[in-house]
DNA sequence: GTTAGCACTCGTAGTTTAAGAGTGCTAACA
DNA sequence: TGTTAGCACTCTTAAACTACGAGTGCTAAC
């Protein structure tokens, strides 16, 4: 793992010539040598210049070569370089960002799917989604109905709107009263409390009060539980992932398998997602470069996480993945345009599910 | 595509020999040359004999050679011969199965979900299954509830006791005394209504007595028709994708990743299991080799299809995908074990969502 | 400090070679 | 007539060898 701290500082020639290298290589894929380079540079200088300062950038850790007779690629150390660079930089380009399309569907399920494809289509790389979490929810309303000679639903609507139901089953009939009472029992004591606030005290006290219907009131507080557990059941939507096994550099067979197994079962990009929620820069936009991410299927590659909110108190993350020598600007930007695009379709508009 | 009628009578040696070659190279992957199947065979009969049997069925065309000096490998013919086969005598048999573990979750996603992913697991394919369906499905209750100063919550629920809410928010207050009157509207209406009786006629009736709260009535009507509509976004879980790319007869790059592909979309999936249910067999199971699945990027799968039936109503398909050469026998068998577990499991148990 | 030149290294791709597996055919045998 | 031994032939695969090109490091000269 590499720390900035621990990165030596470099001239201005060797600065520019280890950005450009970098460049090359994220275009190519291709070990750079010191011809190409020599090139590539305004400043007329022989190729065996440039070898001296590439000797120089290979002893301080910021390129490598694959071997003796290949040109080099960046290190992980280099590739921290060039992103902290082009994160400086690029806030002042801005380039024509493509417009995302993100058509406004009553369910965010779709929404979310729609929107990892659509990240994975334009930037060719895997992409995931968390499905929007909210914290410090509160219980807002409970209504218990029969439908039925021996079922109630019960719904719950949550703070943020979120609403939940849940079918149960009865062994007697009850009578229209009943059910009032219940619903008043329900909503006197569970409205406005977190999770935190529903403790066994408030329980028992409801049981106490709910006079031979226990099971009712503890069928009732399970589905409240369940949504509460929303965040438990956090979805991740991911796509693309087979666009990973395009870069060669990841089809190795085993590494690809893991990769794709990873994708597949997504309980580790969830958790990774999770914690990347930790550390957060100031745009929420975070890169993380091979071993960085913690990863284990991930190490060979890099990994962009941004967190976007709806506002109502509801955020979630995004994490696109690709090959250590992923086109950082335009994946950045995309997640920059994703995110503000999810902010505004969402600002008036608070239906969940 | 093969027809059944087109295949040519085998005399019992035949029959034997083709059988033999087929189990071997199921075990193996490798074509099967005359010598093993010589040895293979009780009858002491030369590897020359079995030549010019084996030149028989290549004749026919339940064989083939893949180059001149390999051993043979079936033709789709020769697999199909062989499911035939095997799916006669399999019943019989009935060997010890795997009991798969479901546990009892609320959630029919998460069951789906443990599924498919349990029968990947074990039979080493890939997996999918759709979610049940419903069909002739009617209203059953409709609710609306106040449950915020200007938001409603449309709860419906259907004959399966499918449970749809939608949130609708308001320009204006509602006393109670209006949203019972809805109520009452709303449930004389449409309860007992199938889908295509609530046409034009009922909707126009509806608008003309909800008395300035239209607005109110088509949102319900929209979230009725959603409830109907379950049926179109049909959920299709996937499981186990990545384990094809281990059968070297499917891991070509190109061809592996229209696969993986085809099982990060779903949608070629869904129209297949859609379709499938269309022929069933006796008992609901049914197998496709090769093109027989008309899956563009399945040519060089087989795959094996069954129908799970919960009882109220609800069915839908399962599928396992796996190489042509796959072990037939293991994956009908499970398929067998988890359709009755699925039939047993929600027996008693009508929840959903 | 920069550059030209050169020997050297190493990976890739193409060719050659040898080995092994399996076939088809023929002729002999029961 | 069915079965078998034998043999020449084909074809794939892997290993060994080759040639080539790209790139480096070093030295010596500018």
């Amino acid at each position: 793992m590499v720390r900035v701290e621990d990165m030596p500082v470099l001239d201005e020639r060797k600065h520019k010539i280890l950005m450009l290298l970098i460049q090359s290589y994220l275009e190519t894929g291709e070990p750079v040598g010191s011809r190409t380079l020599s090139k590539l540079l305004e400043d007329n200088l022989s190729s065996a210049t440039i070898r001296n300062e590439m000797s120089d950038l290979e002893e301080m850790g910021y390129i490598m070569s694959p071997h003796t007779s290949a040109g080099r690629i960046p290190s992980d150390m280099g590739y921290r370089f060039y992103v902290n660079e082009i994160m400086n930089e690029s806030d002042k380009k801005c380039n024509e960002m493509q417009a995302f399309v993100i058509e406004k569907t009553e369910k965010m399920e779709k929404v979310l799917k729609q929107v990892v494809k659509t990240l994975a289509v334009n930037t060719n790389y895997a992409t995931m989604i968390t499905s929007p979490s909210t914290s410090g929810n509160r219980v807002k309303f409970i209504q218990l109905s029969a439908f039925d000679e021996k079922k109630l639903v019960a719904l719950i609507v949550m703070d943020g709107n979120i609403v939940k139901n849940k079918v149960i089953e009865l062994n007697e009939d009850l009578t229209q009263e009943t059910i009032l009472k219940l619903n008043l029992l329900l909503n006197t004591t569970l409205n406005g409390l977190s999770r935190e606030q529903i403790n066994l005290g408030v329980i028992a006290k409801m049981k106490e009060q709910s006079e031979g219907y226990q099971q009712i009131v503890s069928d009732v507080l399970d589905a409240v539980a369940d949504a509460f557990n929303e965040d438990d059941d956090l979805e991740v939507y991911t796509s693309g992932a087979t666009n990973l096994i395009k870069y060669p550099e990841l089809a190795a067979p085993e590494s690809a398998e893991r990769l794709l197994m990873a994708f597949e079962d997504k309980q580790e990009l969830k958790e990774f997602l999770e914690e990347a929620k930790e550390d957060l820069s100031d745009d929420g936009i975070k890169v993380y470069i091979g071993d960085e991410s913690q990863v284990q299927s991930m190490q060979d590659c890099s990994v962009v996480t941004a967190t976007y909110d709806l506002g109502n108190g509801m955020s979630g993350h995004i994490g696109i993945v690709g090959p250590k020598r992923m086109d950082y600007k335009s994946v950045l930007d995309s997640l920059k345009t994703i995110k503000s695009q999810l902010d505004s379709t969402f600002s008036g508009d608070k239906k969940k599910k």
